[in-house]
DNA sequence: GAAAGTTTGTGAAATATATAATAAACATGA
DNA sequence: TCATGTTTATTATATATTTCACAAACTTTC
């Protein structure tokens, strides 16, 4: 199958989201250009979207909403459950903890860890921090694979060492450290000042 | 000039990084291969995006670390300060309130809004909680003209109304609303789902 | 000061992504 | 049932971004 875009993943998610939040029954059909607008996706651009998994839709007809629904879960992998594990509980990791939508996606954030020996013990969100220490032995009991990396610091070499023993498949990097895993560690750098920064650039640009 | 990418201008962020941390006197120059495993970009995409702001660096030599780290500054507009309004406070936005490196970046959050009535008047972070109703005045009388937009709630037609009567320049939506200000306002939008969401597409797949 | 080594900057090629054009399938209504 | 309208899926085209290849400019060494 011809590679699918990023981009296209990622919208995605606007997709099933728009379908998931309207529980109206009738229509059962919803066609590219109202699925389009809702999401603010041109209709032409969504149907190539879908179009890279097969035939999604009906000829005359729509999308139909539950069935298309149900693709995108399965697609986007979230038809079945996912634990996570959290490291860092400063700020952005007690935000993350709190955020209902990954729930809703079916990602659960099961555990907690910090290197910080002030957070380490408390109790945070119903979670209890665990030093990182831990980390290894506790992804592998049980059986975690991916990681939310949200550490505030910059020194973060032990941090990294002890990811590196995990057997983990991919790492959510919200810290500004840049990591490699090798090409068996999926890694999705997020830095939020690039966002924000890119913002100012285009005002005054 | 040519259309800079946007891709480039974030990475002009993880160049502009790795020079402020990198606070060594000498050698006064860095090559951009040195500066491309840095920030783990292949060299020729960094002169090739340096490249779209004119001459930066000295052939045989590198790029004067001062110098590009000024020059950068420049171009991406954070040679000087930028006041900035919050809605919502919640847990995504006291993370932001919190997060140290949009200061460093002189990025300065200076107020902060909410429609919850509970938040409204509470103190976060140093900050006092103000009603939405008086967002445009607020943002008039102190000349603020970026907003990041970090509601949790599905419901926020009012503040959209709001802001719509405020003379504002930027908007970075990290709520799942799909906002269209015209063209004369950007809007970038951040969704934390899309993110780790993708994440997990790219391990099944 | 000439030759060899570095390193940038850029035109050309390759890749990736988005848009436009249109054929194919189905729906509707006379 | 046929003609017309609707909507998807696909092929072709356009645009955007990255990578490659190499000339030009400078540095270093002998």
């Amino acid at each position: 199958m011809k590679k699918v875009p990023e981009a296209t993943i990622r919208r995605l998610f606007y997709y099933y989201r728009c379908l998931k939040n309207d529980d109206s029954e009738s229509p059962k059909y919803i066609c590219s250009d109202v699925l389009g607008n809702k999401t603010g996706i041109k209709s032409t651009l969504l149907r190539r979207d879908l179009s890279f998994f097969g035939h999604m839709g009906h000829k005359g007809k729509g999308y139909h909403k539950e069935e298309l629904q149900d693709k995108l879960e399965k697609i986007m992998g979230i038809d079945q459950q996912h634990e996570i594990a959290l490291i860092g509980a400063g700020n952005v990791g007690k935000a993350l903890i709190k955020y209902e939508k990954f729930r809703e996606l079916g990602l659960y954030i099961t555990e907690v860890f910090d290197n910080d020996l002030d957070k380490i013990g408390r109790r945070i969100g119903g979670y209890i921090v665990k030093n990182v220490k831990y980390l290894k032995e506790t992804l592998e009991q049980n059986n975690i694979k991916i990681v939310i990396l949200a550490i505030d610091e910059e020194e973060i070499e032990e941090i990294i060492n002890q990811l590196q023993e995990a057997d983990i498949k991919a790492i959510w990097n919200l810290s500004s450290a840049q990591l490699d895993f090798g090409k068996d560690v999926i890694i999705i750098k997020e830095d939020l000042c690039c966002s924000l920064g890119s913002l100012i650039y285009n005002i005054n640009g």
